[in-house]
RNA sequence: CGGGGCGUAGCGCAGCCCGGUAGCGCAUCUGCUUUGGGAGCAGAGGGUCGGAGGUUCGAAUCCUCUCGCCCCGACCA
């Protein structure tokens, strides 16, 4: 490709709108083009690193047994009602509209029900089990805030994979497949991921993982044990409250404690730890109303709390919703509210003579315990983990860390074969739902990550995988003989089949080496006067801080294309290793 | 959807408070010079100041409404 003629050009200064690098430096690079909010336009230079992203996904798909398949975008809204998410969602993040005749449609924002659609008629027996099919298509999802460039966008494609099994522990070991496949698709693309334990959501399931690059930019909490390996979205991540010892239980006391609404206002005034306090949280989740208590030091996770209750939609109460349970805010207690549902954080069960509210301004009391003085509907672990909380599998602190989401995988059970009928026949000559599992990857997205992760203050670094020429060649200096010798190369390497890049602009070497070094280009090599004279070639790896001169003869294109393809090499052998 | 910020030339911005003929840098085009890290000189083109109303003799500037974009939050396979 000629660099005069290529569509999109780069720019100087940094975009105004752009706060991410990778979205940065996609714009300056001349990479990527808003349209309109969460609406990108790849140009040509990020879909050539695009469709090498999709080799690599599809040679890795291929591998596990994967069949290449593609579903429509545009799907009829009935199929969709089928699992409820129509109704659910439609008019949210499912986009939707209808057709001249009036007939209502969706735009996919994911492919569950299709593909469970077309396995219904064409899986009927256990002698065709396992199948995975994946497509790379376009998806839409009407984000209620795209940002960060590419990193959440609202029309973007995906990889996504669907697979179906005769029971449970077939998809367990398939599920492993994927993982590993997974872990060698983003060490191809050049990035290192953290694997966590992730909340299925609204896709469902029982178990999910998520793959993270860690990064500042992340938008996703994790939380990682060094020390055991643990790692979990924070969504969901567990940690070891301890059981502090406050005595055997003693009858309950009502202390007057005025202007102490906080928990710290209560602890410091009565000179007891937080942990001994019990901190109560309101929400209204699908109409019912919602006591929490959790211990004092600790925070409530709303992702935890909605899985705990089996909410679809949760918000905070309001003072008026609090008063009507006979509850008071900032002094209050689950003794003796009526038509609630109190929830409890399983450090408030293990908790003795704690403090609580007393429903009362001004008062709390003392000696509360869960059991005797108030019950609790639903006890379960809905805290939210913290760096510096205690690790659940190692005498160790936890760290967090932020992550862009690249990829997930989830186990989907029957969720879909349930609701949309999609049976086989066993051995037995029963019926049965088909077992599926799920697994997406974020094209775009994934191209984001890779230049989040690969550049350096002077631009992108492209993983040699991914990156969109492997050779940019570029001539310095005037004189027909510096641009002749350079077409000639140019010439030679394009009929060799050689991918590259060839600046033949008529541009300063400075502006030439600045774009070069914007781009990304694994190998730069460089023609003037001088390298002709001393019949060499000038060398500057991207990933390299030192430039080569190497004589004509000695030279190997081949050999540096090698070296580069090396640099990813660390990254497979550490998923060779994990080894599982 | 709540909070905040911003819309002026392709990009980055000033001008707005205090109304009076729309500016700067980069980019683009022409010519000459220059060619190893975002060149110099000379000239040129390019903007209904997001849109619609209103106030005013006069609006980029003041008022009202509206649209769009970005950020934080909510939300997020």
């Amino acid at each position: 490709m000629r660099q005069s003629h290529l569509f999109g050009r780069t720019v100087r200064e940094i975009p105004s709108d752009a706060q991410i690098p990778s979205h940065q430096l996609l714009i300056r690079a001349g990479l990527a083009r808003q349209l309109s909010s969460g609406l990108y336009t790849l140009m040509p230079l990020a879909l050539r690193s695009v469709h090498k992203i999709e080799t690599i996904l599809r040679q890795e798909m291929d591998r596990v047994g994967g069949q290449e398949i593609l579903m429509p975008l545009v799907h009829p809204a009935e199929l969709w009602e089928e699992t409820g998410r129509y109704q659910a969602l439609a008019g949210k993040e499912l986009a939707h509209f209808t057709d001249r005749n009036k007939r209502a449609f969706v735009l996919a924002m994911t492919h569950e029900e299709s593909v469970t659609f077309h396995a219904r008629t064409e899986i009927n027996s256990y002698r065709q089990l396992p199948i995975m099919v994946y497509q790379i298509k376009l998806k839409f999802r009407d984000e209620p805030r795209p940002r960060a460039g590419l990193i959440r966008v609202r029309e973007f494609t995906m990889k996504d994979a669907y697979s179906f099994h005769v029971d449970e522990a077939d998809l367990d070991r398939y599920y492993e497949e994927v993982y590993v496949a997974y872990e060698r698709i983003f060490a191809r693309a050049g990035i290192p991921v953290v694997v966590v334990e992730s909340d299925p959501g609204m896709i469902g399931g029982s178990s999910a993982h998520e793959y993270m690059l860690v990064t500042p930019s992340g938008e996703d909490n994790l939380i990682i044990c060094e020390a055991s390996g643990y790692t979990a979205n924070r969504e969901i991540a567990v940690f070891d409250k301890g059981k502090p010892d406050f005595g055997d239980p003693q009858p309950v006391e009502e202390v007057a404690t005025p202007n102490c609404k906080t928990i710290e206002e209560v602890a410091n005034f009565l000179g007891v730890s937080e942990q001994q306090t019990i901190k109560a949280v309101f929400y209204v989740a699908d109409k019912r109303f919602i006591f929490v208590v959790i211990r004092g030091d600790l925070d409530v996770n709303e992702i935890k709390l909605a899985n705990a209750i089996k909410a679809t939609e949760m918000r905070p109460a309001t003072d008026e919703e609090i008063r009507a349970v006979g509850a008071v805010p900032g002094y209050a207690t689950p003794i003796g509210v009526k038509d609630a549902l109190i929830v409890a954080d399983d450090s408030v069960a293990n908790l003795t003579n704690g403090i609580s509210g007393a429903n009362k301004d001004g008062f709390h009391l003392k000696n509360v315990n869960m059991g005797r003085d108030f019950k609790a509907e639903i006890v379960k672990d809905i805290a939210l983990a913290f760096e510096g909380a205690k690790s659940a599998f190692a005498d160790a602190p936890l760290k967090a860390a932020n992550g862009i989401e690249v990829g997930n995988i989830f186990k989907l059970g029957t969720k879909y074969s349930d609701s949309m009928g999609a049976m086989f026949l066993d051995e037995n000559g029963r019926q049965k739902p088909l077992i599926m599992g799920c697994y997406g990857i974020g094209v775009d997205r994934l191209l984001a990550s890779v230049i989040e992760r690969c550049h350096d203050e002077n631009g992108v670094v492209f993983p040699i995988s991914v990156a969109p020429y492997h050779v940019h060649l570029v001539p310095v200096g005037k004189g027909d003989e510096v641009a002749d010798a350079a077409d000639a190369l140019y010439n030679e390497w394009v009929k060799a089949g050689v991918e590259v890049l060839y600046d033949d602009r008529n541009e300063s070497p400075g502006v030439k080496f600045k774009d070069s070094d914007l781009l990304g280009i694994p190998i730069r090599v460089t023609l003037s006067q001088r390298t002709l004279g001393e019949d060499s070639y000038e060398v500057k790896c991207r990933w390299k801080a030192e430039r080569e001169i190497m004589k004509r003869s000695d030279f190997s294109l081949d050999a540096y294309i090698q070296e580069a393809w090396a640099q990813i090499d660390p990254l497979l052998q550490a998923v060779e290793k994990a080894g599982r």
